[in-house]
DNA sequence: TCACACCATGCGCCTTGCGCATCGCTGCGG
DNA sequence: CCGCAGCGATGCGCAAGGCGCATGGTGTGA
């Protein structure tokens, strides 16, 4: 028997919705189903009442229901003793993506260390979903990550809260040329397409600027010459004039202004601008007092 | 996380010994070793003190250690109550082998009957090794099997009892010929070896009979005409003449005293007995009343 | 010093959990 | 009366990880 499931369990007996449920548990509907399936074949009983809308919990289930509960809290806390005890107990943990651990983080770090002090802080990076395990999890005390309409980011709000701490947007830069002109300008032609550099589609930033290209009315012809899960290469060869990239306007805010790269952007008609928030997410439980602190210290950055 | 491991470390908390621990959970050492370390990495803990022998538990161990507990009964409390819902409250679930399943279970419901009156019972067979999953996890409420110093069952002493109802022993048998002599008689020879019908190796007969001829003097010559898992399978074989083999004397009796098989041991030397017990088992926690009622009927079968 | 008890590790097999695509059912609105 | 959309179940192929077996490394007692 998974514990994975006694959790899946408990999100569908709030949710009463298999598909809800398995949004927020980060898995298929296929699969949260057959976890619940298997749950029932371990019990020896039917636990939900599929009959009806909403589905209902049997008995059995109530009587699951309970004791899922009283395991599931049992091990978490134990899980956050223990990380105390590993010394973690000061520490706070940050999740966030590599872009913004270049560029935002810095930042907040400093505005949290100048008013509380050196706080102990340990950074985490990877992907949007692996940040959201952690954070449930227990694993990071804080999220921070690109939000976005088109990033569902499946944290269940009843228990988790997010606050945006900034915006920024992507702007569409190139190398210039002598006349200070972008050396790789859009929107190119078919027969002369302008050399990109793209985030590898897993990426928030990909998945933020798909959306508003599709959106876009604009006809782009790109030629992708490179593509990177991570933005600081693309914004290299950016630099070295290896094409144009889309870019946040936070990492290359210094390079515009040193006329390093300049705006890539169709002249005369300015691009829509492709704006993003940069959003922090902690618990709603909060465990250890420090963390209001650095959480309150974090807001308005 | 699986709740497999929470079980695995309870055994091991109690032993103390890796090796021990994991006869008791039916798996082999090098796999309960990679399970208590996938624990500790998911608890981001070392649990386990390695270093001293007995081996102790670490402070992260100690904090896990109440947690599983408190999970690991709330679930099996749960499945409990769940079982008594779906019905299983007045049903007894006996688990036993296939071959006792048709010799002494009869004769054991039959008594208990006589004494309780219609007591609603449910028969499962399988495996030895199934039987004491069956029972630790509450899926049956008595084992009945073999029980001989080859077959090692491996339920803790601690939380089973076990209790002898009988003696048996396995004889060597043979169709007879016209002047009653076995058509198929031990212990043959090199040139002509004696056709024998076989229990597959994985049952506890063959176990138990391995055990024997490997202690014994005696030569024997066979030649494996036939293996089965069920050795009433082998027991019709050998009424029909098609080789001599070794059976339960319960199943063979009324044949012997008929006539149709007769035994098939070296004629002048009598064989060794190869006898064994059969033992009924139970765990200690008694939970349901009239568990106790069916006990104290079987003893003494 | 040898031998044994004990836990860790390498390896190959195979179970099983997984996402994707799709099906079947049920209510709801045109 | 008929699509149509929402919801849970199922078939399928893939891959991760759990498993036993064989073996390695270390400490303890004869």
């Amino acid at each position: 028997m998974d514990h994975k499931w006694l959790e899946d369990f408990l999100m569908l007996a709030r949710e009463r919705n298999f598909s809800k449920a398995a949004a927020l548990r980060h898995v298929t509907q296929p699969q949260f189903s057959r976890r619940i399936r298997a749950l029932e074949l371990w019990a020896g009983a039917e636990l939900v009442n599929r009959a009806g809308v909403p589905i209902g919990l049997t008995p059995a289930g109530d009587t699951l229901l309970a004791a899922a509960k009283t395991s599931s809290h049992a091990l978490a806390d134990a899980k956050e003793r223990i990380a105390r005890l590993q010394g973690g107990g000061n520490w706070t943990t940050l999740f966030t993506g590599r872009t913004l651990s270049r560029t935002v983080v810095p930042l907040l770090l400093a505005k949290v260390r100048k008013r509380l002090g050196d706080i102990p802080m340990r950074l985490m990076t990877g992907s949007i979903h692996d940040g959201a395990i952690a954070l449930e999890q227990g694993g990071a005390d804080f999220l921070l990550s690109f939000a976005h309409p088109r990033l569902a980011l499946a944290l269940d709000e009843q228990q988790f809260e997010g606050v945006t701490l900034a915006h920024d947007e992507l702007v569409a830069v190139s190398k210039p040329t002598s006349s200070s002109k972008a050396q790789h300008a859009l929107p190119g032609t078919v027969s002369k397409p302008v050399k990109a550099l793209s985030f590898a589609p897993q990426l928030a930033l990909a998945q933020i600027l798909q959306d508003s290209l599709t959106r876009s009315k604009q006809s782009l012809y790109l030629q992708v010459i490179t593509e990177s899960d991570f933005a600081e290469s693309l914004h290299e060869q950016a630099l070295q004039g290896a094409g144009m990239a889309w870019l946040p306007r936070a990492l290359v805010a210094a390079d515009l202004k040193a006329g390093r790269l300049v705006l890539a952007s169709a002249s005369g008609q300015s691009a829509e601008p492709i704006r993003y928030e940069i959003r922090m997410y902690r618990s709603r439980q909060v465990r250890k007092p420090h963390l209001q602190k650095i959480w309150a210290a974090s807001l308005g950055l």
